[in-house]
RNA sequence: GGGCUUGUAGCCUAGUCUGGAAGGGCGUAAGACUCCUAAUCUUAAGAUCGAGGGUUCAAAUCCCUCCAAGUCCGCCA
């Protein structure tokens, strides 16, 4: 609603502006005041004109309000200082908006761009950890949010099966004896995360295992060896299938799962690495390289080891020309840790490849307060341990508030409970932004992700309780909003606008915003307004209605659960 | 040593791209359920936007210098 009314305004604006004599750029947009007090919609444009006039920007501004021919969907136009400030009409503008708003409010117009977005593609060797959660959950989140802004989205995991890590697992399983059934933990990856702790120490300790290692990386490479890469396939395989249970557990799935190995099979990196080589790339030394630092890149992108076998580094640039074939846009979710090999993929695609590179978003660690994560050494929260104290808390907390309940009615609300604040806490931090994870600050219910479920819950069973049938009633035709009411229509109304301006961004953070403002709005006017049995009930109950709708479709882009009940 | 990122009230944080009226939340203090669920709401206090300089009518935002924290600089991924 407010891109039309944003036009109107930006209109009335430049027809007033064709009254000056003076050039002035038009390219220009409005903000939203700092108070809703001071109007729905702003313009600094005054500014730009005192220049040429050469008085004061007050006297332009008041000037400028006085040639304006306010639009019929405002109310008033008004100067505050050098601003000018348009007023929205309510009675006129809260009709319109809450006719407009249905299940598919937010959705925009489809864009003409399919997007591959990668994201997670943690090492199969072991589970998913907190730090890991933060690719998930910002990735997943991107996904849906330019899904609703009209983006075509196909979504991948990158399954490293060639890495080293799994060769030193496949080692402790054929060489030392070790059975992934045999370790401990519930799950599979959580028992191939101990084999691979176990094996990794034996690795790390004896030269000999270590050498084994490499040839055993050596040997799934050839792909002769058909037991081998049966017990490489399963590891993988197994640890996978924990993966993909734990990401469903907070609502993530993936479209595709794509081996990297399928690169080497395929031959897709042979031909890449003899495409460098005959194009003059590569250097020879004790390894073959590609040297960077005509690009102001002084490490050099080894292609090969010493022993003839590939790197990820290779088989990641196979993997991201096939991704280029899938879609217009490649998008990747990394750790902060990547960004050396990103610049130097990003200068083989555009200088030497002559293609277009990948675009990253990279996101900084989450760390413990002990000190940082690491699957090798055993140590981290692992997503699976959250998601469970999560749910315990969460429940704890609805039995307090709720001692009547059972606990079969308790369950499915404890699950949305504490995954949406899981799914909150990560998704509301830029991903710029070092994270210390602390229990307590992650899993808080009041004032984050449940205050806002609450309000979802609080509209159901409002409408619930009034036992109308919403899409027979009517706005009525004298209603005129109050200030609270015209809070909640003004945040209803930003929805659309959210939702552009965060897929352009590409940024998710906001919409965590965004849900907090409107849930916030919602409970200062279910506070203060009575819905059933006052003289505009109707009126009401689609406004309570709306409200729902568009929570429910915000948490939506987070991937959190909004519950009927709470 | 070099590269990148971060620095905004006691604490967490948005805003930095595109300069224009410092926005949330936690915590603190005071208050609100005989009335659709108090996981709520109201009010208050709390910020020389890391430091210094520059550009500009105007700087948290742009430029320069410095300080602090994190991170990368593997024949790991």
């Amino acid at each position: 609603m407010y891109f039309e009314i944003e036009k109107q305004a930006i209109d009335a604006l430049n027809k007033a502006l064709d009254q000056y004599d003076e050039e002035i750029d038009r390219n220009f947009r409005l903000d939203f005041p700092p108070d809703p007090k001071l109007g729905d919609l702003a313009s600094t444009i005054a500014f730009a004109l005192t220049k040429k006039l050469k008085t004061s920007p007050n006297l332009v501004a008041e000037d400028l309000v006085s040639k304006i021919e306010v639009p019929e969907i405002f109310e008033k136009v008004q100067n505050f200082g050098p601003y000018v400030n348009f007023f929205i009409d309510y009675s006129k503008f809260s009709k319109l908006l809450l006719e407009k708003v249905d299940e598919n409010y937010g959705q925009l117009e489809k864009a003409d761009e399919k997007v591959v977005l990668e994201h997670t593609s943690a090492n199969p060797n072991g589970p998913l950890h907190i730090g890991h959660v933060r690719n998930s959950i910002f990735g997943d989140s991107l996904s849906r949010l330019l899904k609703l802004a009209g983006r075509e989205v196909e979504t991948q995991y990158y399954v490293n099966d060639m890495g080293r890590q799994i060769a030193i697992i496949v080692y402790g399983i054929t060489e030392m004896g070790l059975k992934i059934e045999e370790q401990e933990g519930e799950k599979i990856d959580e028992k191939i995360g101990k084999l691979y702790f176990l094996a990794n120490k034996e690795v790390d300790e004896n030269e000999t295992a270590n050498e084994r290692v490499s040839e055993l990386i050596q040997n799934y490479e050839r792909g002769e060896d058909e037991d081998l890469n049966a017990v490489f396939e399963d590891v993988v395989e197994k640890c996978v299938s924990g993966i993909k249970e734990t990401l469903h557990r907070i609502n993530i799935y993936h479209d595709d799962f794509v081996w990297e190995g399928t690169f080497i099979r395929n031959g897709d990196v042979d031909a890449l690495v003899k495409y460098f080589e005959k194009e003059g790339f590569v250097s020879h030394e004790e390894v073959d390289y590609i040297d960077l630092t005509f690009y102001n890149i002084e490490k050099e992108f080894v292609l090969r080891r010493s022993n003839g076998t590939s790197l990820y580094s290779t088989r990641d640039l196979a993997y991201h020309r096939y991704k280029a074939t899938l879609g217009d846009t490649v998008l990747d979710i990394l750790g902060s840790d990547h960004k050396l090999s990103s610049k130097q993929m990003k200068v083989i695609f555009e200088e030497i490849l002559r293609e277009k590179a990948p675009e990253v978003i990279f996101y900084e660690f989450i760390t413990l307060p002990e000190g940082s994560m690491s699957t090798r050494k055993g140590k981290f929260v692992s997503v699976d341990d959250l998601v469970d104290e999560a749910i315990s808390r969460a429940t704890k907390e609805i039995k307090s508030r709720n001692p009547d309940l059972t606990d079969e009615e308790i369950a499915p609300m404890a699950e949305q409970i504490g995954i949406g604040a899981i799914r909150f806490f990560i998704a509301k931090l830029s991903p710029e932004k070092h994270l210390t994870f602390k229990w307590d600050e992650a899993l808080s219910f009041e004032r984050g992700c449940a205050s806002i479920q609450y309000a979802h819950a609080r509209a159901c069973k409002l409408l619930n309780k009034s036992c109308k049938d919403i899409s027979t009633l009517t706005i009525d035709e004298s209603w005129i909003p109050n200030e609270t009411e015209k809070d909640l229509v003004r945040l209803i109304a930003k929805f659309p606008q959210v939702v552009e301006d965060c897929a352009n961004k590409k940024r998710v953070h906001n919409i965590t915003q965004y849900c907090q403002d409107l849930a916030g709005s919602f409970n200062k006017f279910y506070k203060s307004e009575q819905v059933i049995g006052s003289d505009v009930e109707d009126t009401r109950l689609i406004l309570v209605d709306r409200a729902k709708t568009t929570i429910k479709n915000a948490l939506d882009i987070l991937g959190v659960p909004a519950p009927e009940k709470m």
